[in-house]
DNA sequence: CATGATGGAGAGTTCCACTCTCCAGAGATG
DNA sequence: CATCTCTGGAGAGTGGAACTCTCCATCATG
């Protein structure tokens, strides 16, 4: 298939689909001549890909670059496919030389490792990106009331855990091919997204009930 | 006090803080003089909300300027205030005519409303911007494994409706006022960062153990 | 009363995610 | 074979978001 129906059957413009392939998010197509080639069943796939993490899950083409990669690294497969791929999706980047961090937000941190290495018992690697995120949540909570411990996160990592069992029970296979990592990510983001707007409507609908047994201006 | 004190007590440049306030994020000080004014407590703390919003919850200063007008509408209070800020932080902004809304995306939603309402029995109200994030996440998982059906979200909404019911018991009076409404946007958004961060913790967590007990290259 | 800060407004900057323009070569059409 | 469209590649341009800088008349302070 030629640039032009690759466009046609994602809907993207031609020229978004020539800037993904500079970028590096689309690997190129198979040459033909130097200046033509065909594209494949998986170039349209991977364009979904791409819309969804960048739609649903709101990544930034950087972060959609490490994914990709993640997923089509060869040298990379299993578990440890899987565990690149999460890492790739996690919303923090930065890096700083942990000297520079505030103090408040260092402590965050060390008791959000401490909570996931000591009380959940989890086996994540101590780069994990979500260590830091909870670090950093904890922080921000602690910012409007002193009083937040990380035992507050105990009834998350609960629901988290028992989703995840739910997840690795129903959909995913013990071992895991190119193809599930891609499925894990798939998954990850769109039920993120899934998840967080079922808990507003939940908020939203705890709300009106209470409203509604107890009437208040 | 005066700007500088503002600038430092939060750690954002005064450059930063004068655009908050001409873009109407931030509340304008009490004047004493035509190029005079005094900020107080409420001036800091708003700061931080603004730079919560921004850096744990990822929102848009367009987003948050929603979710500070909801808290800040002396016209609406209580439960109404509740889901104007729930609504006001949703990711879904759009607003097209319905007719150009693809036919797979369209049936998605009506699939996630129905199980919102019929199904969940929820009480949410038509425009929650959630049910619009639960069809989009329904489509996108659909265009990926088209036997996908809204029964995935049960145990999804399961979770968040477990969820809402220990934050609604352990955090949240029954009679809402101005302040506990922010507190609700805090603590949903800065929960909602950290229950993500859970679940990509645990998924790891899982794929470590599951390859430890059944090794596979 | 000199110095430095302030509020307000406009212009400039940086980054991101495209989008447009151009070009020589390839393919399809008459 | 001539013409016309399409292609891959690369550079430049665009528009929005979130600042950041500059300027200025005014104001507070030592």
């Amino acid at each position: 298939m030629r640039i032009a129906e690759l466009s046609e059957r994602t809907g993207l413009p031609v020229a978004t689909i020539k800037f993904y392939l500079r970028d590096g998010l689309l690997m190129p197509g198979a040459a033909t001549a130097p200046n033509q080639a065909t594209y494949g069943e998986e170039h349209v796939e991977r364009l979904r890909l791409i819309r969804m993490l960048a739609e649903v899950g709101g990544l930034s083409l950087g972060r959609i670059r490490d994914v990709v990669r993640a997923i089509d690294d060869p040298a990379v497969r299993g578990q440890a496919a899987v565990r690149a791929a999460l890492h790739a999706l996690g919303p923090v980047r930065d890096g700083l030389p942990a000297e520079v961090v505030a103090p408040d937000e260092r402590r965050a941190r060390d008791e959000a490792d401490r909570f996931v290495d000591d009380e959940l018992g989890w086996q994540v690697s101590s780069s994990a990106p979500g260590r830091r995120a909870l670090g950093a949540a904890l922080a921000a909570l602690r910012r409007s009331d002193p009083d937040v411990d990380a035992s507050i996160l105990r009834p998350y990592a609960r629901a988290a855990d028992w989703l995840a069992s739910e997840e690795t029970e129903s959909f995913e296979a013990r071992v895991p091919t190119d193809d599930v990592v891609q499925r894990v990510v798939v998954r990850t983001v769109v039920l993120d997204a899934a998840l967080t707007a079922l808990r507003h409507l939940a908020r939203e609908h705890r709300a009106a009930v209470a409203s509604r047994t107890a009437p208040a201006g």
